[in-house]
DNA sequence: GTCTATAGAATGATAGAC
DNA sequence: GTCTATCATTCTATAGAC
């Protein structure tokens, strides 16, 4: 896969056009007169369409994980190998949300395309988003590390939570701007961000925001 | 509209293909096949495709709503016209989840067809979705009721997490399943509604669950 | 009014020339 | 590695039988 002028040219203009017109309006032949390529390209490069929109996703997505997973090491770092719950939510959450909201003038073609995976979830983006528990997996791990007194179950509960919260904000951010006439300000995205962590530590806690000293460091990955 | 035979043999099978294979994997021929019909009596039913999906989807979620609103109604009555939240909460997210939850033995092909269409999010259901605003400001309404001292941005966001805790739930109970290795009884649909209830409480009250005293009746609906 | 048979337009995929 | 031409399948539209 050499400097491949043709294959970069369908990425690009495949995001654009599905972040701009979703998966169902845009058809292989828009994008290919769009990347001012042959039809055929498609196939020759990719194998299908579906295909096409998997590489995209995964793109985006393993830039997304590598965020989340970079963002728990540094917190698991700074507190001695058992991070904060907060801290860790916020991992978790963060790189998703400043990925696909803020200001609309800032939004990039990348983050658009997260959200139009994100609303539509089209077949083969089901499939990779469900090899994805692997990855939520090390999150339960520190949450654990985190929460030793609490229950697994409980922890399982809190990280959907968790992941329902952002991704319902993302998925309808329309309609909670319409909702809420607009007083909801979907652009202050760390103000979102925290109200998203502050209800899932309590989901976790209980409602009481207990601080627990850092206590002996918990080495094995349960599992 | 009379007793057409036809018309309902077409819905009956479309409902039962969308539910077990998707909407992407079948097609209007497989459709009229399973239904015994010609291919052109669809069109002439139902204009198209798209019209045929939302016509099972509003048929299935009008009867959500009014379990909804029956719901709300009766919490509101039976506190002199001003709610519990908990009540409002439960009267929002408990008719959906028990409508597409539940032991796999008695879901319904209702159910199955709910669960597909939130999962998969066809453009025709899409827009049903959105005109779905001025429910959910019934919902408001009754929240500011019960909790007059809440800021309004508070009661938007509450709600906002509330539904997406339940449709999360219901689009990846398959995964929660999984990575909760079964620990998480997705089969105990009173449970999750507790669970989901609670949570959306504490995000309301903010962490601590008080309960006033019903006072003096709001009878403005607010809005 | 209700339904059937059939044709049309568009799409994703592929075979084979260059 | 790229392109032209073509295929099978899909949704849609219409003319006409019952």
């Amino acid at each position: 896969m050499p400097s491949d002028q043709t294959r970069t040219a369908i990425l690009a203009a495949a995001e654009r056009l599905y972040a701009d017109r979703g998966f169902g309006d845009v058809t292989l032949r828009d994008i290919v007169a769009a990347a001012g390529v042959n039809l055929a390209a498609v196939n020759y490069h990719f194998g299908s369409k579906d295909e096409l929109i998997a590489e995209l996703f995964v793109t985006r997505s393993i830039a997304t994980n590598r965020e989340r997973l970079n963002e728990l090491k540094a917190a698991e770092e700074k507190g001695g190998g058992r991070a904060d719950i907060d801290a860790i939510l916020r991992a978790l959450v963060g790189p998703t949300l400043r990925g696909c909201l803020g200001p609309d003038r800032e939004r990039s073609t990348a983050a658009r395309f997260m959200i139009r995976a994100s609303i539509e979830s089209v077949p083969p983006i089901r499939r990779i988003k469900n090899r994805e528990v692997d990855h939520l997996r090390k999150f339960v791990a520190a949450m654990r590390r985190s929460l030793p007194d609490r229950g697994e179950v409980d922890l399982y509960w809190g990280l959907h939570f968790a992941l329902a919260m952002a991704h319902h904000t993302i998925r309808e951010s329309e309609r909670l701007a319409r909702l809420s006439d607009g007083k909801c300000d979907l652009n202050d995205v760390a103000g979102i961000i925290e109200r998203i962590v502050a209800v899932s530590v309590m989901a976790l806690t209980g409602g009481a925001a207990e601080k627990k000293p850092a206590a002996k460091l918990v080495a094995r990955d349960a599992r």
